[in-house]
DNA sequence: GTATGACCAAAAATGCATATCTGGTCAAAT
DNA sequence: ATTTGACCAGATATGCATTTTTGGTCATAC
Protein backbone atom coordinates (compact mmCIF):
# COMPACT_ATOMS: atom_id res chain seq x y z
CA UNK A 1 0.00 0.00 0.00
CA UNK A 2 2.71 2.07 0.67
CA UNK A 3 6.33 2.56 -0.93
CA UNK A 4 9.44 1.22 0.14
CA UNK A 5 8.69 -2.34 0.04
CA UNK A 6 12.52 -3.03 -1.05
CA UNK A 7 13.23 -4.40 1.99
CA UNK A 8 11.30 -8.74 3.05
CA UNK A 9 11.49 -6.76 6.09
CA UNK A 10 9.63 -3.29 5.30
CA UNK A 11 7.34 -5.11 3.56
CA UNK A 12 6.21 -7.09 6.22
CA UNK A 13 5.64 -4.47 8.20
CA UNK A 14 3.65 -2.68 5.20
CA UNK A 15 1.75 -5.52 5.62
CA UNK A 16 0.88 -5.33 9.84
CA UNK A 17 0.43 -1.70 9.65
CA UNK A 18 -2.10 -2.50 6.28
CA UNK A 19 -4.14 -4.83 8.58
CA UNK A 20 -3.41 -2.61 11.45
CA UNK A 21 -5.24 0.29 9.55
CA UNK A 22 -8.17 -1.94 7.68
CA UNK A 23 -9.28 -2.99 11.39
CA UNK A 24 -8.78 -0.07 13.08
CA UNK A 25 -10.99 2.26 10.72
CA UNK A 26 -13.77 -0.74 11.17
CA UNK A 27 -13.58 -1.28 14.56
CA UNK A 28 -11.94 0.96 16.21
CA UNK A 29 -8.35 1.00 18.76
CA UNK A 30 -9.82 -0.80 21.63
CA UNK A 31 -11.72 -3.26 19.98
CA UNK A 32 -8.46 -4.18 17.77
CA UNK A 33 -5.99 -6.60 19.41
CA UNK A 34 -2.50 -7.59 18.51
CA UNK A 35 -3.75 -11.36 17.51
CA UNK A 36 -6.47 -9.46 14.90
CA UNK A 37 -3.70 -7.51 13.29
CA UNK A 38 -1.39 -10.79 13.31
CA UNK A 39 -4.08 -12.78 11.83
CA UNK A 40 -5.37 -10.47 9.19
CA UNK A 41 -1.77 -9.91 8.26
CA UNK A 42 -0.75 -14.08 8.35
CA UNK A 43 2.29 -13.28 10.54
CA UNK A 44 2.28 -14.48 14.12
CA UNK A 45 1.56 -12.24 17.05
CA UNK A 46 5.25 -12.81 17.75
CA UNK A 47 6.21 -11.32 14.82
CA UNK A 48 4.69 -7.61 15.34
CA UNK A 49 6.72 -7.66 18.42
CA UNK A 50 10.01 -7.61 16.47
CA UNK A 51 8.94 -4.55 14.49
CA UNK A 52 7.29 -2.99 17.31
CA UNK A 53 7.81 -2.47 21.19
CA UNK A 54 4.14 -2.33 22.08
CA UNK A 55 0.43 -1.77 20.67
CA UNK A 56 1.00 1.64 21.45
CA UNK A 57 3.91 1.96 19.74
CA UNK A 58 2.62 -0.17 16.38
CA UNK A 59 -0.36 2.49 16.38
CA UNK A 60 2.16 5.59 16.94
CA UNK A 61 3.75 4.18 13.52
CA UNK A 62 0.71 3.94 11.57
CA UNK A 63 -0.17 7.41 12.73
CA UNK A 64 2.72 8.39 11.18
CA UNK A 65 2.76 6.74 7.86
CA UNK A 66 -0.55 7.93 7.24
CA UNK A 67 0.12 11.46 7.93
CA UNK A 68 3.19 11.46 5.91
CA UNK A 69 1.02 9.31 2.95
CA UNK A 70 -1.32 11.98 3.53
CA UNK A 71 0.70 14.85 3.21
CA UNK A 72 2.89 13.40 0.22
CA UNK A 73 -0.25 13.06 -1.77
CA UNK A 74 -1.99 16.31 -1.52
CA UNK A 75 1.44 17.97 -1.75
CA UNK A 76 2.57 16.06 -5.09
CA UNK A 77 -1.30 17.01 -6.50
CA UNK A 78 -1.07 20.82 -5.34
CA UNK A 79 2.45 20.61 -7.10
CA UNK A 80 0.84 18.61 -10.48
CA UNK A 81 -2.20 21.34 -10.33
CA UNK A 82 -2.47 23.63 -13.15
CA UNK A 83 -2.58 26.39 -11.02
CA UNK A 84 0.54 25.27 -9.68
CA UNK A 85 -0.26 26.17 -6.19
CA UNK A 86 -2.49 29.42 -5.06
CA UNK A 87 -3.65 29.56 -1.65
CA UNK A 88 -6.65 28.69 -2.39
CA UNK A 89 -6.09 25.41 -4.37
CA UNK A 90 -3.49 24.70 -1.53
CA UNK A 91 -6.82 24.28 0.88
CA UNK A 92 -8.23 22.55 -1.81
CA UNK A 93 -6.01 19.52 -2.47
CA UNK A 94 -5.50 19.48 1.72
CA UNK A 95 -9.05 18.90 2.29
CA UNK A 96 -9.41 16.40 -1.05
CA UNK A 97 -6.89 14.29 0.95
CA UNK A 98 -8.41 14.54 3.55
CA UNK A 99 -11.31 12.73 2.22
CA UNK A 100 -9.36 10.57 0.48
CA UNK A 101 -7.37 9.11 3.57
CA UNK A 102 -9.98 8.49 6.18
CA UNK A 103 -7.38 7.29 8.72
CA UNK A 104 -6.06 11.15 9.16
CA UNK A 105 -9.39 12.42 8.71
CA UNK A 106 -10.16 10.42 12.41
CA UNK A 107 -7.35 11.92 13.26
CA UNK A 108 -8.19 15.55 12.28
CA UNK A 109 -12.04 14.98 13.52
CA UNK A 110 -10.46 13.60 17.00
CA UNK A 111 -12.84 10.94 16.29
CA UNK A 112 -13.20 8.62 18.89
CA UNK A 113 -15.25 5.89 18.01
CA UNK A 114 -11.87 5.43 16.29
CA UNK A 115 -9.11 6.08 17.75
CA UNK A 116 -11.10 4.96 21.02
CA UNK A 117 -8.28 5.55 24.43
CA UNK A 118 -5.68 6.71 22.66
CA UNK A 119 -7.66 9.54 21.62
CA UNK A 120 -8.04 10.02 25.67
CA UNK A 121 -4.38 10.01 26.18
CA UNK A 122 -2.90 12.24 23.36
CA UNK A 123 -5.85 14.47 22.96
CA UNK A 124 -3.82 16.91 24.18
CA UNK A 125 -0.86 16.47 21.87
CA UNK A 126 -3.11 16.96 19.23
CA UNK A 127 -4.73 19.85 19.82
CA UNK A 128 -1.40 21.04 20.17
CA UNK A 129 -0.61 20.33 16.14
CA UNK A 130 -1.20 23.37 14.64
CA UNK A 131 -3.26 23.42 11.20
CA UNK A 132 -0.75 24.12 8.38
CA UNK A 133 -2.39 26.96 6.83
CA UNK A 134 -2.25 29.08 10.33
CA UNK A 135 -1.63 32.78 11.29
CA UNK A 136 1.56 32.69 10.91
CA UNK A 137 1.28 31.32 7.23
CA UNK A 138 -1.30 33.84 6.21
CA UNK A 139 0.56 36.61 7.14
CA UNK A 140 3.33 35.67 5.13
CA UNK A 141 1.02 35.39 2.05
CA UNK A 142 -0.52 38.45 3.00
CA UNK A 143 2.60 40.08 2.97
CA UNK A 144 3.60 38.34 0.02
CA UNK A 145 0.08 39.73 -1.69
CA UNK A 146 -1.44 36.05 -2.11
CA UNK A 147 -4.22 37.54 0.37
CA UNK A 148 -6.38 40.46 0.12
CA UNK A 149 -4.58 43.57 1.71
CA UNK A 150 -7.56 44.91 4.24
CA UNK A 151 -8.06 41.09 5.52
CA UNK A 152 -7.24 40.17 8.76
CA UNK A 153 -4.83 37.45 8.47
CA UNK A 154 -5.59 35.97 11.91
CA UNK A 155 -9.50 35.58 11.93
CA UNK A 156 -9.26 34.32 8.03
CA UNK A 157 -6.97 31.72 9.70
CA UNK A 158 -9.56 30.98 12.15
CA UNK A 159 -11.99 31.33 9.93
CA UNK A 160 -10.60 28.80 7.24
CA UNK A 161 -9.52 26.45 9.74
CA UNK A 162 -13.15 26.36 11.08
CA UNK A 163 -14.49 26.08 7.49
CA UNK A 164 -12.36 23.09 7.28
CA UNK A 165 -13.29 21.21 10.23
CA UNK A 166 -17.08 22.32 9.42
CA UNK A 167 -16.74 20.10 5.91
CA UNK A 168 -15.59 17.30 7.43
CA UNK A 169 -18.12 17.21 10.77
CA UNK A 170 -20.82 18.01 8.97
CA UNK A 171 -22.18 14.78 7.63
CA UNK A 172 -23.28 14.56 11.73
CA UNK A 173 -26.16 17.08 11.24
CA UNK A 174 -26.95 16.00 7.48
CA UNK A 175 -28.69 13.12 6.24
CA UNK A 176 -26.03 11.72 3.55
CA UNK A 177 -28.98 11.84 0.57
CA UNK A 178 -28.74 15.29 0.94
CA UNK A 179 -25.58 15.98 1.01
CA UNK A 180 -23.13 17.53 -2.54
CA UNK A 181 -20.27 15.70 -3.79
CA UNK A 182 -17.88 16.11 -1.27
CA UNK A 183 -15.47 17.46 -4.19
CA UNK A 184 -17.59 19.30 -5.64
CA UNK A 185 -18.72 21.27 -2.02
CA UNK A 186 -14.44 22.22 -1.84
CA UNK A 187 -14.07 23.20 -5.35
CA UNK A 188 -16.95 25.35 -4.47
CA UNK A 189 -15.19 27.02 -1.57
CA UNK A 190 -11.89 27.00 -3.07
CA UNK A 191 -14.27 29.56 -5.07
CA UNK A 192 -15.61 31.37 -2.57
CA UNK A 193 -12.05 32.04 -0.56
CA UNK A 194 -10.81 33.18 -3.53
CA UNK A 195 -13.52 35.35 -4.46
CA UNK A 196 -13.64 36.97 -1.00
CA UNK A 197 -9.48 37.09 -0.07
CA UNK A 198 -7.76 36.53 -3.45
CA UNK A 199 -5.78 38.94 -5.47
CA UNK A 200 -5.68 39.59 -8.95
CA UNK A 201 -1.79 40.42 -9.38
CA UNK A 202 -0.01 38.14 -10.89
CA UNK A 203 3.30 39.04 -9.70
CA UNK A 204 2.28 38.62 -5.95
CA UNK A 205 0.53 35.23 -6.62
CA UNK A 206 4.14 33.86 -7.48
CA UNK A 207 5.16 35.21 -4.92
CA UNK A 208 2.41 33.29 -2.84
CA UNK A 209 3.52 30.06 -4.53
CA UNK A 210 7.02 30.30 -3.34
CA UNK A 211 5.85 30.24 0.25
CA UNK A 212 3.39 27.75 -0.46
CA UNK A 213 6.70 25.72 -1.79
CA UNK A 214 8.49 26.42 1.31
CA UNK A 215 6.03 25.88 3.70
CA UNK A 216 5.34 22.30 2.16
CA UNK A 217 8.98 21.38 1.71
CA UNK A 218 9.34 22.30 5.67
CA UNK A 219 6.63 19.92 6.06
CA UNK A 220 8.22 17.09 3.92
CA UNK A 221 11.40 17.56 6.15
CA UNK A 222 9.17 17.60 9.43
CA UNK A 223 7.75 14.31 8.60
CA UNK A 224 10.83 12.53 7.03
CA UNK A 225 10.28 9.01 7.51
CA UNK A 226 13.90 8.12 8.89
CA UNK A 227 13.17 10.29 11.75
CA UNK A 228 10.63 8.18 13.53
CA UNK A 229 11.81 4.43 12.10
CA UNK A 230 11.13 1.69 14.73
CA UNK A 231 14.37 0.18 15.91
CA UNK A 232 14.97 2.14 19.08
CA UNK A 233 14.83 -0.56 21.37
CA UNK A 234 17.98 -0.47 21.75
CA UNK A 235 17.51 2.43 23.70
CA UNK A 236 17.35 0.92 27.36
CA UNK B 1 -36.53 35.39 31.60
CA UNK B 2 -39.18 35.23 28.93
CA UNK B 3 -42.19 37.00 28.76
CA UNK B 4 -45.88 36.52 29.55
CA UNK B 5 -45.99 36.38 33.22
CA UNK B 6 -49.06 37.92 33.43
CA UNK B 7 -50.58 34.87 35.01
CA UNK B 8 -49.31 33.79 38.00
CA UNK B 9 -49.14 30.18 36.60
CA UNK B 10 -47.26 31.14 34.06
CA UNK B 11 -44.65 33.13 36.10
CA UNK B 12 -44.22 29.30 38.25
CA UNK B 13 -43.70 27.36 34.94
CA UNK B 14 -40.80 30.26 33.60
CA UNK B 15 -38.99 29.95 36.82
CA UNK B 16 -39.30 25.57 36.61
CA UNK B 17 -38.09 26.18 33.42
CA UNK B 18 -35.11 28.55 33.93
CA UNK B 19 -34.03 26.44 36.41
CA UNK B 20 -34.03 23.14 34.28
CA UNK B 21 -32.18 25.31 31.68
CA UNK B 22 -29.56 26.24 34.20
CA UNK B 23 -29.37 22.85 35.51
CA UNK B 24 -29.45 21.02 32.33
CA UNK B 25 -26.77 23.48 31.00
CA UNK B 26 -24.45 22.72 33.66
CA UNK B 27 -25.05 19.11 34.46
CA UNK B 28 -26.46 17.65 31.79
CA UNK B 29 -30.52 16.19 31.08
CA UNK B 30 -29.22 12.44 32.82
CA UNK B 31 -27.38 14.20 35.92
CA UNK B 32 -30.35 16.90 35.96
CA UNK B 33 -33.48 15.41 38.53
CA UNK B 34 -36.71 16.48 38.73
CA UNK B 35 -35.95 17.22 42.75
CA UNK B 36 -33.31 19.50 41.40
CA UNK B 37 -35.07 21.11 39.40
CA UNK B 38 -37.85 21.72 41.72
CA UNK B 39 -35.27 22.79 44.53
CA UNK B 40 -33.87 25.25 41.82
CA UNK B 41 -37.16 26.35 40.85
CA UNK B 42 -38.01 26.68 44.80
CA UNK B 43 -41.52 24.09 44.46
CA UNK B 44 -42.28 20.94 45.45
CA UNK B 45 -41.86 18.46 42.78
CA UNK B 46 -45.57 17.89 42.87
CA UNK B 47 -45.79 21.10 41.54
CA UNK B 48 -44.07 20.48 38.63
CA UNK B 49 -45.96 17.53 37.51
CA UNK B 50 -49.12 19.89 37.95
CA UNK B 51 -47.38 21.88 34.84
CA UNK B 52 -46.39 17.90 32.57
CA UNK B 53 -47.03 15.07 32.47
CA UNK B 54 -43.24 13.69 32.69
CA UNK B 55 -39.69 14.87 32.60
CA UNK B 56 -39.51 14.58 29.19
CA UNK B 57 -42.61 16.68 28.52
CA UNK B 58 -40.68 19.46 30.83
CA UNK B 59 -37.74 19.44 28.79
CA UNK B 60 -39.87 19.49 25.34
CA UNK B 61 -41.66 22.42 26.63
CA UNK B 62 -37.94 23.46 27.53
CA UNK B 63 -36.77 22.93 24.06
CA UNK B 64 -39.58 24.80 22.83
CA UNK B 65 -39.01 28.32 24.52
CA UNK B 66 -35.47 28.76 23.92
CA UNK B 67 -35.73 27.58 20.47
CA UNK B 68 -38.61 30.11 19.66
CA UNK B 69 -36.08 32.82 21.91
CA UNK B 70 -33.66 32.13 19.97
CA UNK B 71 -35.96 32.68 16.71
CA UNK B 72 -37.36 35.85 17.76
CA UNK B 73 -33.82 37.21 19.13
CA UNK B 74 -32.33 36.82 15.45
CA UNK B 75 -35.11 37.74 13.73
CA UNK B 76 -35.62 41.06 15.82
CA UNK B 77 -31.99 41.77 15.35
CA UNK B 78 -32.34 41.19 11.65
CA UNK B 79 -35.34 43.42 11.61
CA UNK B 80 -34.00 46.20 13.29
CA UNK B 81 -30.25 45.91 11.25
CA UNK B 82 -29.46 48.90 9.49
CA UNK B 83 -29.09 46.75 6.19
CA UNK B 84 -32.58 45.65 7.03
CA UNK B 85 -31.62 41.90 6.23
CA UNK B 86 -29.86 41.01 3.75
CA UNK B 87 -29.10 37.06 3.00
CA UNK B 88 -25.93 37.60 4.67
CA UNK B 89 -26.62 39.48 7.68
CA UNK B 90 -29.63 37.09 7.85
CA UNK B 91 -26.74 34.21 8.17
CA UNK B 92 -24.96 36.49 10.82
CA UNK B 93 -28.13 37.23 12.80
CA UNK B 94 -28.92 34.04 13.11
CA UNK B 95 -25.07 32.77 14.01
CA UNK B 96 -24.62 35.34 16.43
CA UNK B 97 -28.10 34.60 18.33
CA UNK B 98 -26.68 30.87 18.37
CA UNK B 99 -23.64 32.26 20.43
CA UNK B 100 -25.96 33.91 22.77
CA UNK B 101 -28.16 30.86 23.15
CA UNK B 102 -26.64 28.09 24.56
CA UNK B 103 -29.23 25.54 24.86
CA UNK B 104 -30.18 26.37 21.39
CA UNK B 105 -26.32 25.85 20.25
CA UNK B 106 -26.45 22.68 22.34
CA UNK B 107 -29.18 21.11 20.01
CA UNK B 108 -28.22 22.44 17.00
CA UNK B 109 -24.13 20.71 17.74
CA UNK B 110 -26.17 17.50 19.47
CA UNK B 111 -23.99 18.40 22.22
CA UNK B 112 -24.27 14.71 24.43
CA UNK B 113 -23.22 16.13 27.84
CA UNK B 114 -26.10 18.29 27.90
CA UNK B 115 -28.79 16.21 25.93
CA UNK B 116 -27.97 13.43 27.06
CA UNK B 117 -30.04 10.09 27.16
CA UNK B 118 -32.71 12.78 25.40
CA UNK B 119 -30.37 12.93 21.94
CA UNK B 120 -30.58 9.12 21.86
CA UNK B 121 -34.17 9.08 21.54
CA UNK B 122 -34.73 12.10 19.60
CA UNK B 123 -31.51 12.51 17.40
CA UNK B 124 -33.64 11.11 14.05
CA UNK B 125 -36.20 13.50 14.57
CA UNK B 126 -33.28 16.45 14.75
CA UNK B 127 -31.48 15.35 11.72
CA UNK B 128 -35.15 15.93 10.21
CA UNK B 129 -34.95 19.70 11.36
CA UNK B 130 -33.50 21.70 7.68
CA UNK B 131 -31.38 24.59 8.28
CA UNK B 132 -33.95 27.34 7.68
CA UNK B 133 -31.25 28.49 5.01
CA UNK B 134 -31.43 25.41 3.16
CA UNK B 135 -31.81 24.74 -0.94
CA UNK B 136 -35.33 25.79 -1.17
CA UNK B 137 -34.43 29.01 0.11
CA UNK B 138 -31.35 29.98 -1.47
CA UNK B 139 -33.15 29.19 -4.88
CA UNK B 140 -35.69 31.66 -4.29
CA UNK B 141 -33.05 34.45 -2.92
CA UNK B 142 -30.88 33.63 -6.83
CA UNK B 143 -34.02 33.95 -7.74
CA UNK B 144 -34.90 37.24 -6.65
CA UNK B 145 -31.50 38.10 -7.85
CA UNK B 146 -29.86 38.35 -4.11
CA UNK B 147 -27.39 35.17 -4.97
CA UNK B 148 -24.90 35.06 -7.58
CA UNK B 149 -26.35 34.30 -10.76
CA UNK B 150 -24.13 31.52 -11.47
CA UNK B 151 -24.06 29.75 -8.08
CA UNK B 152 -25.47 26.56 -7.78
CA UNK B 153 -27.73 27.22 -4.54
CA UNK B 154 -27.84 23.73 -4.00
CA UNK B 155 -24.10 23.58 -2.92
CA UNK B 156 -23.85 26.91 -1.69
CA UNK B 157 -26.68 25.97 0.33
CA UNK B 158 -24.95 22.45 2.23
CA UNK B 159 -21.76 25.24 2.04
CA UNK B 160 -23.36 27.67 4.69
CA UNK B 161 -24.56 24.72 6.62
CA UNK B 162 -21.12 23.64 7.13
CA UNK B 163 -19.50 26.54 7.96
CA UNK B 164 -22.10 27.32 9.92
CA UNK B 165 -21.30 23.95 11.93
CA UNK B 166 -17.53 24.54 11.75
CA UNK B 167 -18.18 27.71 13.82
CA UNK B 168 -19.79 26.20 16.55
CA UNK B 169 -17.63 23.21 16.71
CA UNK B 170 -14.21 24.05 16.10
CA UNK B 171 -13.22 25.34 19.97
CA UNK B 172 -13.80 21.51 20.03
CA UNK B 173 -9.75 21.32 18.47
CA UNK B 174 -8.42 24.81 18.94
CA UNK B 175 -7.24 26.35 22.12
CA UNK B 176 -9.99 28.85 23.34
CA UNK B 177 -7.00 31.95 24.07
CA UNK B 178 -6.12 30.79 19.73
CA UNK B 179 -9.89 31.70 19.00
CA UNK B 180 -10.37 35.61 18.00
CA UNK B 181 -14.15 37.14 19.51
CA UNK B 182 -16.89 35.04 17.80
CA UNK B 183 -18.59 38.33 16.51
CA UNK B 184 -15.66 39.65 15.21
CA UNK B 185 -15.47 35.99 13.08
CA UNK B 186 -19.00 35.57 12.20
CA UNK B 187 -18.96 39.55 10.82
CA UNK B 188 -15.77 38.37 8.90
CA UNK B 189 -17.96 35.56 8.04
CA UNK B 190 -20.98 37.25 6.44
CA UNK B 191 -18.51 39.78 4.70
CA UNK B 192 -17.13 36.66 2.96
CA UNK B 193 -20.16 35.65 1.77
CA UNK B 194 -21.50 38.64 0.15
CA UNK B 195 -18.14 39.49 -1.73
CA UNK B 196 -18.24 35.83 -2.89
CA UNK B 197 -22.24 35.31 -3.51
CA UNK B 198 -23.73 38.72 -3.16
CA UNK B 199 -24.35 41.12 -6.01
CA UNK B 200 -24.48 44.45 -6.16
CA UNK B 201 -27.86 44.82 -7.55
CA UNK B 202 -30.13 47.28 -5.32
CA UNK B 203 -33.53 46.43 -6.74
CA UNK B 204 -33.46 42.79 -6.44
CA UNK B 205 -31.80 42.85 -3.14
CA UNK B 206 -34.97 44.68 -2.16
CA UNK B 207 -36.21 41.08 -3.43
CA UNK B 208 -34.16 39.37 -1.32
CA UNK B 209 -35.55 40.87 1.67
CA UNK B 210 -39.26 40.42 0.81
CA UNK B 211 -38.42 36.77 0.95
CA UNK B 212 -36.40 36.79 4.24
CA UNK B 213 -38.95 38.45 5.67
CA UNK B 214 -42.00 35.81 4.07
CA UNK B 215 -39.15 33.36 5.48
CA UNK B 216 -38.75 34.54 9.18
CA UNK B 217 -42.66 34.99 9.13
CA UNK B 218 -43.47 31.38 8.22
CA UNK B 219 -40.98 30.43 11.06
CA UNK B 220 -42.94 32.90 13.51
CA UNK B 221 -45.88 30.99 13.31
CA UNK B 222 -44.41 27.68 13.01
CA UNK B 223 -43.21 28.07 16.40
CA UNK B 224 -46.43 29.89 17.61
CA UNK B 225 -46.17 28.92 21.43
CA UNK B 226 -49.51 28.58 21.50
CA UNK B 227 -49.48 25.60 19.35
CA UNK B 228 -47.28 23.67 21.78
CA UNK B 229 -48.92 24.94 24.89
CA UNK B 230 -48.85 22.23 27.73
CA UNK B 231 -52.44 21.55 28.68
CA UNK B 232 -52.91 18.59 26.36
CA UNK B 233 -53.05 16.06 29.29
CA UNK B 234 -57.00 16.01 29.01
CA UNK B 235 -55.80 13.92 25.69
CA UNK B 236 -56.19 10.59 26.73
C1' DG C 1 19.24 -15.86 12.96
C1' DT C 2 14.03 -15.65 12.52
C1' DA C 3 9.58 -16.74 13.36
C1' DT C 4 6.10 -19.04 16.01
C1' DG C 5 2.31 -19.74 19.19
C1' DA C 6 1.63 -21.71 23.88
C1' DC C 7 1.84 -19.37 27.98
C1' DC C 8 1.30 -15.81 31.76
C1' DA C 9 0.06 -11.91 34.59
C1' DA C 10 -2.68 -8.06 34.42
C1' DA C 11 -6.62 -6.03 32.77
C1' DA C 12 -11.19 -6.02 31.23
C1' DA C 13 -15.68 -8.04 30.82
C1' DT C 14 -19.52 -10.58 32.90
C1' DG C 15 -22.88 -11.97 36.24
C1' DC C 16 -25.20 -11.04 40.16
C1' DA C 17 -26.79 -9.67 44.79
C1' DT C 18 -27.46 -5.45 47.21
C1' DA C 19 -27.99 -0.61 47.86
C1' DT C 20 -29.30 3.79 46.12
C1' DC C 21 -31.67 6.88 43.36
C1' DT C 22 -35.38 8.88 40.69
C1' DG C 23 -39.64 9.62 38.00
C1' DG C 24 -44.04 9.78 39.16
C1' DT C 25 -48.32 9.45 42.54
C1' DC C 26 -51.59 10.78 45.92
C1' DA C 27 -53.41 11.24 50.74
C1' DA C 28 -53.04 14.88 53.65
C1' DA C 29 -52.23 19.83 54.65
C1' DT C 30 -53.13 24.46 53.44
C1' DA D 1 -58.63 24.28 44.69
C1' DT D 2 -53.79 24.16 45.26
C1' DT D 3 -49.73 22.56 46.85
C1' DT D 4 -46.87 19.54 49.25
C1' DG D 5 -43.54 15.91 50.31
C1' DA D 6 -43.61 11.09 52.08
C1' DC D 7 -43.89 7.12 49.59
C1' DC D 8 -43.32 3.41 46.04
C1' DA D 9 -41.89 0.51 42.15
C1' DG D 10 -38.79 0.31 38.68
C1' DA D 11 -34.52 1.79 37.06
C1' DT D 12 -29.78 2.62 37.91
C1' DA D 13 -25.57 2.34 40.40
C1' DT D 14 -22.25 -0.16 43.37
C1' DG D 15 -19.43 -3.81 45.04
C1' DC D 16 -17.47 -7.99 44.27
C1' DA D 17 -16.31 -12.81 42.88
C1' DT D 18 -15.54 -15.22 38.68
C1' DT D 19 -14.47 -15.72 33.89
C1' DT D 20 -12.54 -14.22 29.69
C1' DT D 21 -9.59 -11.50 27.03
C1' DT D 22 -5.37 -9.34 25.79
C1' DG D 23 -0.76 -7.21 25.61
C1' DG D 24 3.47 -8.96 25.86
C1' DT D 25 7.24 -12.88 26.52
C1' DC D 26 10.18 -16.63 25.50
C1' DA D 27 11.35 -21.63 24.99
C1' DT D 28 11.14 -24.17 20.96
C1' DA D 29 11.16 -25.10 15.92
C1' DC D 30 12.83 -24.03 11.65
Amino acid sequence: MTGDNDNPNMERENRILDAASSLVLHYGYDKTTVSDIAHEARVSKGAIYLHWKSKDELFQALIWREVWSYAETWISQLEAAPDGGSLFSMYKYSLAGLHAHPFMKALFTRDRRILGDFLTRQEAELIRQKFIMGKDFLRLMQQAGALREDADPDVVAYLMSSIAYGLVKVDEIVSPDEAPDFLRVIEETADMLDRAYGTPDEASQAAGKQIIRQVTEAAKMQFTPSQQSNHEKKKE
